[in-house]
DNA sequence: CATAATTTTTAGACAAATCTAAAAATATAT
DNA sequence: ATATATTTTTAGATTTGTCTAAAAATTATG
């Protein structure tokens, strides 16, 4: 499986909510930054190499065996992550670049020796599962901030948007996976929240409620 | 700079000894596992981008420029192996391969921060010297063992041939870096020496002697 | 439901890296 | 030094992944 290969399968992966739905072409070309056309030769090959289902002007789905291909390059993807981070002091905006080169050396032996070193981490520095060896991933319960309601408490277990501006931004105001976050009182206006982080009150706009993940079971 | 490319450099590299002496096309190919034929089309790029300094028919030398670059990617490769052998338990006959993956992994950052997780190593795995972030090279007065007179002793500092089957012939017999060796004995007929290593004496054939290099200032 | 807009596919071209086969240059040997 | 052998380069083809432009299928609209 090329490098290119791998990375059509991540994105109809990902696109796919976990492989289940059918993805459109241009869906797939956008994620990718390239053209249709592009992405429908690729699919004609991942199709013809059965790891993906292709009908005609009907977009794809991963097969069983595609979307084992993905949870393999997913789950090399976040464990790089959480090395970057834990080990080399990266912080959690820098590692999504450097981790898409790493997620396609091909060593099964290193990969299960880093799982080890890291002590089998169940999730990515942005709260993102990492499957198991087996592709299985731990299932959480987790809602956005903002579909609490006022006065309900959550901690804050991953994010929507792993982009370096949001993951920088949480930085700045402190905004940290573990802390707890209580909404103090929702704007009807705009639907921004105040909230309480660490002992302060602070606000935020509903675009960031609606990409903070929180679990209040 | 493309993953091939840096294989070419890397490859004229070795075969220069560090890139002064000029490589024949067919010592490429060899090495490369390919045709001359596509070696001299490569040659012709890296030649353009002034990588390699290049005449028909003469063989090619790196310029400053691609030593640099070579510099780079065995520092990159060298340290990786550091990695897989200090922090994930590898043994030294099987960190090569996967290094030529990680090798090619493109972030300063990413390797300026391995180097310091690693406590800035000067030695890889097989004794080679790392080059510093500045492209030093850590000079080292090592000798073959077969070179030492007898009741000479050597430290084992580095190997010649670094593959798998030689790698593992040494793990065996109890030899490794740091090991001091002792020549008691050389055969006349066909050089093979008695020496004595970790309190026990062994006879080893030329052939290993000459691929084991030792320091004994 | 017929037409317009959009999406997707096809056809043909291109760049990168490789190959085979043949030609050109260089090196070797009697 | 001339013939032979080897090395190196060229020419043309192939594969992979991409592109543009145009055609075909699907979806949306009046």
């Amino acid at each position: 499986m090329t490098h290119s290969e791998e990375d059509y399968i991540k994105a109809i992966y990902h696109l796919g909510t976990s492989g289940n739905e059918r993805v459109a072409t241009n869906a797939i070309a956008e994620q990718m930054e390239t053209k249709p056309s592009s992405v429908t030769d690729m699919i004609r090959k991942l199709s013809e190499k059965e790891y993906v289902s292709y009908k005609k002007y009907q977009g794809v789905s991963l097969t069983e065996s595609g979307i084992g291909k993905a949870l393999s390059i997913v789950r090399k993807h976040r464990l790089w992550e959480v090395f970057l981070v834990d080990k080399l002091d990266f912080s959690w905006d820098e590692v999504h670049e450097i981790a898409e080169q790493l997620e396609h050396i091909k060593s099964e032996k290193l990969i299960d020796s880093l799982d080890k070193h890291l002590g089998f981490p169940k999730f990515d520095p942005h709260g993102d599962p990492i499957p198991s060896k087996s592709g299985v991933l731990t299932k959480t319960t987790k809602m956005l901030l903002n579909e609490l309601k006022v006065n309900q408490s959550g901690i804050c277990v991953g994010v929507k948007d792993s982009s370096a501006p949001f993951l920088k931004f949480l930085d700045k105001h402190g905004i940290a996976l573990g802390d707890k976050i209580t909404v103090l009182d929702k704007e009807d206006f705009d639907g921004s929240l105040h909230i309480n982080i660490n002992d302060k009150s602070i606000l935020i706009s509903h675009q960031i409620g609606s990409n903070l993940y929180v679990r209040c079971d």
